[in-house]
RNA sequence: GGGCGGUUAGCUCAGCCGGUUAGAGCGCCUGCCUUACAAGCAGGAGGUCGCAGGUUCGAUCCCUGCACCGCCCACCA
C-alpha cells in the first residue's frame, strides 16, 4: 500500500467531498414503519456565507448522523436554507442603494426578481460550503423556505389556523422599524440600556392653582398626550378627579384619570398618557376610552398632529419641545436617567411604537399542548435545564404578530374585496370574492414573518401537506440541534406547529449547543475582527482538524473557546494517525503465523473499551468525551505503546484488523482522513461511512492482557524515569525498556546498566530496585507521608459506621492501598537501613 | 424586578449517580533529529477545586448563605 510522506488534507478532502455528493452516498429511500434516525438542518440564512457557529453546529450534527448511520439505522439529514425575510431584504436594499436604485421606484416584482438572483448566488455559495465540509446530507432532498412545496405548506397552515379562529387581524400597538419600514415581533426587538433623561414637565390644571408635574423620557410624545394619570391612592386624587389638564404647547384640554399605572412615589406621581406611542399608554388608553393621536409617522417624523413641530425628525422634535417648554418655564427639572431602548435586531435603528393594523396569531391555545409535550418528556432538552427557559417563555407567551411590511417572503393568502369589503382566505389564488363573487379582489400586500415558514420546516420539508412516504418514514424527526438564541424564535414555534398540524412533536430531542468564541472568550463578530473564517481555516489545517477541535471542546451546552493553537493540535493528531498508517503500511498485512500476541490481545481490549465509551458518548451528545476517548486510544494506546511493542514482533496481521476498526471508530469525528486511509487499505465497500460502527463486545474484554500489559508499562515507565532522573544517555537503551519478555514465563527481569539495576520479583511484591546511592532525605520525607496515609486509612477502616455504609469495593480498595503503603514503607526502611 | 449558567493548573476547559493519588490540550522546564511522525519521542514542574457554613464514614460534586463574572426575559413613566 502506498501512502504519501506528508499529511496534506487539502489533497484528498475536496476529492471525497465531491465523491460523496456525486455518488449520492447519503441518499436514503423512504420506508414507512422502519426504524430510522432523521434530522432537518436549521436552515442557514441565505444572507451571506457560513461562519464558525454554523461549522460547529454542522460538526455536531454530522458526527451524530454519521454515527447513527453506522449503527445501521435508516438515517436522513435534510439540508436547506432559509429566505430570512428582513435580513435578506435589508441586504439587497442596501446593495441597490449603492447602485443608486431605490427599492420603491424599482417596484415589487423587479425587486423580488433581484432578491432571487441574490439568493441563487449566496444560497449557492452556502450550499457549496456545506458540501465541501463533507456534511452527510441527502442532497436530493434539499429545500428552501420559499420554494413551491413550502409555499403550499405555508398556505395550508395559514388557512387552517385562520379557519380555527387562531389567526386574526387587529389594530394594536406594535414595534415599528422606521428604517426597515416594517413591524417587528417582540422577539425581533433588542433592548439596550442607554443614558437618557427624565424630564419633569409642568401641566397646568384647569381650575387648580398648582401645576401638575409629569415625568417622561420622551418629551416629544407629549404632543400626542390624551390624558394624565395619577394613582387612585394619591392624596390629590379626590381633588383632581374629573378635572382637565391643559396640554402645554398644544393647548388642548386632556382629562385627568385615576390609574394604577401611576406608581406612588415614582417621579412626581403623575404619568402622561400617549396611547399612540407607548405600549403601556396604549393599554391605559383602552381602559379609559381615550382617543389616540399619532404624532410620529412611520418614518419617525412628526405628523401634522404635532402642530408647529410637524415634519421634524423625532429626535430633533425632542430637542425643540424641550427648548420650548424651558422657554415657557414649564420645565420643572431634568434628571439623568438610564433607560432601556428597543432597537431593530437587524439594522439597530431605534424602534418606534406605533398603532397599526396587523395580522396576529393566538398563541395560548397552541402553547398549552406544547408545554405538555415537554413536561411529559415527549421532547427532551439536552442539557435538561433549557426546558426551564422554554417553560418560562411559554407560560408568559403573547400573541404573535405575523405580518411584515416586506416584499421578500410568503405573501399572506388573504384577498380583500373591493366591493363587499370582506376578506377571502384561500389555499389557491382565488379569482373572485368568496362572499359576493366580485372579481375586484386584491391580495394582502404584507408577507409573513420568516419564522412562520421556518416553524413548519420539520414536516414541510418532508412533503406536508401531502401524506408522503417521506413524511410517514421520517416524522417525527429524531433530533434538533440548535443554539439557545432561537429557542423561542424557532424551536418553540416548531413544537407548536408540529403538534397543531401533524398531531405529533416535530422532534424527540433538542440539543442546545453553545457559542463559538475566540481564544479570549469574546464573542466572534465582524466588527471586532476576531472571526475565524471557516473557509480559510479549513484550507489551512484541514476540515478534519477544525471539526475535531470544535467537537473535543463541545461539552454539552457550553460555549467553546476556539483558538488556532487548538486546531493546530488536532492537525497534529491527524498527522499522527497518518504517520502511524505509514508505519503499518510498510509491514506485511498477512502474517506467517496469524498469531495473536499479548500486545494484540491488549490493544483489542483497549479498542473494545474505546468503542463502549464512544457509543455511549454519541448517544448522550457528549462529543467531547467521544473525541477525547478516541484521541487517547489512537495516540496513547495505539501509537505510543502498541506500535512500539509490535516493532519487536513479526506478525502484523492483527494490527491491520485493529487499525481498520479504529478508523471506523474515528470516522464520525474525522470523516475525511478515515475515508482516505480506509480506501488505501483497499477495503471492499463504497465508503467507510457505510460500514458498521464498532460496538462494545463483552467477549472482547481481556482483563488479563490489560493487567499484564499494564505491568509492562509500569516497568518501562519506571525505567525511563530512572534514566531521565539519573541523566543516563538517551542513546543507551535500557534493556529493561525494550528487551524483557512480556509473554513468556520469565518472572524476574534483570538489566544492569551503569549503577542501575531493575528487578522484578513477584515474590517480593516490588517492581524496581535502584542500586544507586540512596537519597536519605527523600526517602525519609516519603516515609513520613506514607505513615500519615496509613494512619488515616486505619482510622477509617476501624470505624464501624464507615464499614457498615461503605461499599465493599471501596473498603477493599482501601485495604489494598494500605498494604501497598506498608510495602513501600518497608522497602524504604530497608533501603535507609542500608 | 424575575430566571438561568459559571467560578478547577499560567491560558482554554473536562471531571457522567458523592468514593483510591482531581485530568486534557496549549504553554513552561530537562534530555533526545531513535529510518512512521521534531506537526515527533521520553521525563518533569505546576491546583488550599471562588469564600463561609452545613449534611455525610467521606464533598470539586449535595444543601444554605455570600462575593464576583456572563446570559436571557420583563410595559416600569
Amino acid at each position: 500500500m502506498q501512502i504519501d510522506k506528508v499529511y496534506e488534507p487539502q489533497r484528498f478532502e475536496p476529492h471525497w467531498a465531491n465523491r460523496w455528493v456525486d455518488e449520492r452516498l447519503f441518499h436514503v429511500d423512504a420506508a414507512p414503519g422502519e426504524p430510522y434516525f432523521s434530522l432537518v438542518i436549521p436552515p442557514p440564512n441565505v444572507t451571506g456565507s457560513l461562519h464558525m457557529g454554523h461549522m460547529f453546529e454542522h460538526a455536531i450534527i454530522d458526527a451524530q448522523i454519521r454515527w447513527r448511520r453506522m449503527t445501521g439505522l435508516r438515517t436522513l439529514w435534510v439540508p436547506g436554507t432559509d429566505h430570512a425575510g428582513i435580513a435578506t431584504e435589508l441586504m439587497v436594499t442596501r446593495q441597490l442603494e449603492k447602485e443608486g436604485v431605490n427599492k420603491r421606484e424599482l417596484g415589487r416584482d423587479k425587486f423580488i426578481e433581484r432578491v432571487w438572483k441574490w439568493k441563487e448566488e449566496f444560497g449557492g455559495r452556502i450550499v457549496e460550503q456545506m458540501k465541501r465540509a463533507g456534511l452527510s446530507c441527502d442532497w436530493s432532498r434539499q429545500r428552501f423556505t420559499l420554494d413551491a412545496g413550502l409555499s403550499r405548506a405555508v398556505r395550508e397552515a395559514f388557512v387552517r389556523l385562520y379557519e380555527k379562529g387562531l389567526i386574526y387581524q387587529a389594530d394594536y400597538i406594535v414595534n415599528w422599524c422606521p428604517r426597515c419600514q416594517t413591524v417587528l415581533s417582540d422577539l425581533e426587538v433588542e433592548h439596550e440600556d442607554m443614558p437618557g433623561h427624565l424630564w419633569h414637565i409642568r401641566y397646568p390644571v384647569e381650575g387648580w392653582s398648582v401645576k401638575l408635574v409629569v415625568a417622561t423620557t420622551r418629551p416629544e410624545t407629549m404632543l400626542g398626550d390624551t390624558a394624565v394619570a395619577i394613582n387612585p391612592k394619591d392624596p390629590r386624587a379626590a381633588e383632581l378627579q374629573g378635572k382637565f389638564a391643559r396640554l402645554p404647547l398644544m393647548e388642548r384640554p386632556i382629562p385627568i384619570v385615576l390609574d394604577e399605572m401611576a406608581e406612588l412615589g415614582f417621579g412626581s406621581g403623575a404619568v402622561k398618557i400617549t396611547p399612540a406611542h407607548d405600549p403601556n399608554d396604549f393599554e391605559a388608553g383602552r381602559r379609559h376610552n381615550l382617543p389616540s393621536i399619532q404624532v410620529i409617522d412611520e418614518h419617525a417624523k412628526m405628523t401634522a398632529a404635532a402642530g408647529e413641530f410637524a415634519g421634524l425628525d423625532r429626535f430633533e422634535a425632542r430637542k425643540r419641545v424641550v427648548e420650548e417648554l424651558e422657554r415657557r418655564g414649564l420645565m420643572e427639572k431634568i434628571e439623568p436617567y438610564s433607560l432601556s431602548v428597543g432597537k431593530c435586531h437587524r439594522c439597530k435603528t431605534i424602534v418606534e411604537p406605533l398603532v397599526s393594523k396587523q395580522w396576529w396569531m393566538s398563541m395560548k391555545p397552541l402553547a398549552a399542548p406544547a408545554i405538555k409535550a415537554v413536561e411529559e418528556g415527549r421532547i427532551q432538552f439536552v442539557p435538561a435545564h433549557w426546558a426551564k427557559t422554554y417553560y418560562e417563555w411559554m407560560y408568559n407567551i403573547r400573541d404573535w404578530c405575523i405580518s411584515r411590511q416586506l416584499w421578500w417572503g410568503h405573501r399572506i393568502p388573504v384577498w380583500y374585496c373591493g366591493d363587499c369589503k370582506k376578506i377571502t382566505v384561500a389555499r389557491e389564488d382565488p379569482d373572485r370574492c368568496a362572499h359576493c363573487g366580485s372579481a375586484k379582489i386584491e391580495q394582502e400586500r404584507d408577507v409573513l414573518d420568516t419564522w412562520f415558514s421556518s416553524g413548519l420546516w420539520p414536516f414541510s420539508t418532508l412533503g406536508w401537506p401531502d401524506d408522503t412516504p417521506d413524511l410517514r418514514s421520517f416524522y417525527p424527526t429524531s433530533l434538533l440541534v440548535t443554539g439557545f438564541d432561537i429557542i423561542f424564535f424557532w424551536c418553540a414555534r416548531m413544537i407548536m406547529f408540529g403538534l397543531e398540524m401533524m398531531g405529533d412533536v416535530p422532534f424527540r430531542e433538542v440539543h442546545i449547543h453553545g457559542l463559538v468564541r475566540d481564544a479570549e472568550r469574546q464573542k466572534m463578530s465582524k466588527t471586532k475582527g476576531n472571526t475565524i473564517d471557516p473557509l480559510v481555516i479549513n484550507d489551512k489545517y484541514g476540515t478534519d482538524a477544525v471539526r475535531f477541535a470544535l467537537l473535543v471542546s463541545a461539552a454539552p451546552g457550553n460555549d467553546i473557546a476556539l483558538s488556532e493553537s487548538r486546531i493546530d493540535a488536532e492537525k497534529a493528531f491527524a498527522n499522527k494517525i497518518w504517520n502511524a498508517s505509514r508505519l503499518l503500511f510498510s509491514k506485511p498485512r498477512e502474517g506467517p503465523a496469524q498469531s495473536v500476541s499479548l500486545a494484540d490481545r491488549w490493544i483489542g481490549s483497549r479498542l473494545n473499551d474505546c468503542a463502549a465509551t464512544a457509543n455511549k458518548a454519541f448517544e448522550q451528545h457528549r462529543y467531547h468525551e467521544a473525541a477525547e476517548s478516541l484521541y487517547h486510544f489512537w495516540w496513547g494506546d495505539f501509537c505510543d505503546w502498541y506500535l512500539e511493542l509490535k516493532k519487536f514482533e513479526s506478525d502484523w496481521s492483527y494490527a491491520y484488523i485493529v487499525y481498520e476498526k479504529a478508523l471506523r471508530l474515528l470516522h464520525p469525528l474525522m470523516p475525511f482522513i478515515t475515508e482516505e486511509l480506509w480506501h488505501r487499505l483497499e477495503m471492499s465497500g463504497k465508503s467507510i461511512a457505510l460500514s458498521q460502527y464498532p460496538q462494545f463486545d463483552a467477549a472482547g474484554e481481556d482483563r488479563e492482557a490489560e493487567a499484564r500489559l499494564s505491568f509492562v508499562q509500569d516497568i518501562v515507565t519506571e525505567a525511563r524515569t530512572l534514566r531521565a532522573d539519573n541523566k543516563i544517555d538517551q542513546k543507551r537503551k535500557l534493556d529493561a525498556e525494550y528487551n524483557f519478555e512480556i509473554d513468556g514465563e520469565r518472572k524476574v527481569m534483570i538489566e544492569r546498566l551503569a549503577n542501575i539495576a531493575l528487578i522484578y520479583d513477584p515474590a517480593m511484591n516490588r517492581r524496581l530496585r535502584l542500586d544507586i546511592p540512596v537519597d536519605r532525605a527523600r526517602l525519609e520525607r516519603e516515609n513520613k507521608q506514607l505513615e500519615l496515609q496509613v494512619v488515616a486509612l486505619d482510622r477509617q477502616l476501624s470505624n464501624p459506621e464507615f464499614l457498615a455504609k461503605a461499599p465493599d469495593k471501596v473498603t477493599a480498595g482501601m485495604r489494598a492501598k494500605r498494604a501497598e503503603y506498608e510495602t513501600k514503607l518497608a522497602e524504604n526502611r530497608a533501603a535507609l537501613a542500608g
